[in-house]
DNA sequence: GTCTATATGAAGATAGAC
DNA sequence: GTCTATCTTCATATAGAC
């Protein structure tokens, strides 16, 4: 039905447009007038589509997800072994140097915002850091079949996350691609 | 003079209130509502006090910073070796690990929040952790006279901040526990 | 499905009596 | 130095004409 399809595009517009600008100014900042001049849709029209503010989270919350998925199984199927998949993983801050700089890890921004006071809203913002979790979990155990994964993950994310966090502290690239160094040889070291 | 003084310990009742409120609730949701029953002041006269929010902010930073370099003058004096300094610091998560489960690291959400369009709040929101910073490097200069303390110290402030981080986001003591733990481990290493 | 007008509340901030 | 009343702005959200 063409009335369905306009709908569909009009709530994808919200929620792509929705998804930049919770990431450039966080949630509690972000307003509806925001929301309604970024996607260009009428802003007492967005009502229509989302009744609250955190039902559009919920829903940015999702296209995040699938478009992860979408990501890691691409990765799957174009990344042959668990260590370049790895190292894949460590490449995203690099690619994405600017953008982490100016505006910090989109995923541990927005937890670290909502976790005080939105605590309900911090739970489902976690999902997608669960997701990376498990599949970065998944690769270690491929690495070191008989490893401790759940630590070494840990160990990953917690150096992924401090990375993006004091390279968004400080303004300076140089931390990013200095510490993605140190964690591919950490890799290399655990893989030989 | 009384007057002065009376003036002096209701700012200072203003400030420590703030302290705490701006670590458990964030800056931006946090009010002057807030602040008036946090620290028990009339809510009109907060402003007699501090013509703006900004101004409060700017007060709470200071006070931290004062705290914090009581804190590190302790510790030089009654710490002997660098070795020991830096695991003192370690094991603040391990003291605070009730808050920073709940709340996170009090200077790096802090820093989190505004970094992203409050730009010039940020900027003061870094000097207690650059305070910290340079204590590091000051500590592996001491500890290895010829390595690069500089790369040492992102490094450590890269591992604490990522810690905190992800033990906020899961909840998890057990991740503060196991990563101070093998923080101190790299810490013996470097130093043997 | 679109758009305007508006209800409602809370925020930061100010004026001025006491 | 204290406290109340109020201004202004902007937020979320709703009602209802089109």
């Amino acid at each position: 039905m063409a009335a369905r399809d306009k709908t569909d595009q009009t709530r994808q517009k919200i929620i792509q447009a929705t998804d930049d600008l919770l990431y450039h100014k966080g949630f509690n900042l972000m307003s509806f007038s925001d929301i309604a001049e970024a996607s260009d849709v009428p802003r007492g029209n967005i009502y229509y589509y989302f009744k609250t503010k955190d039902e559009v989270l919920t829903a940015v919350i999702q296209y995040r997800i699938s478009q992860m998925k979408n990501m890691l199984d691409e990765w799957n199927k174009t990344i042959p072994g668990p260590l370049e998949r790895l190292k894949r993983y460590t490449r995203i801050p690099l690619n994405e140097m600017h953008d982490v700089i100016q505006y910090g890890c989109p995923i541990g921004t927005l937890n670290s915002e909502l976790g005080k006071v939105q605590r309900e809203l911090q739970i489902e913002s976690k999902q997608p850091l669960t997701i990376f979790k498990r599949w970065i979990k998944k690769q270690f155990n491929e690495l070191i079949p008989n490893a401790d994964a759940e630590s070494l993950t840990t160990h990953f994310l917690v150096r992924t996350q401090g990375l993006a966090m004091i390279a968004y502290i400080y303004k300076d690239e140089k931390i990013i691609q200095n510490e993605v160094k140190a964690l591919n040889q950490w890799l290399d070291q655990l893989a030989s």
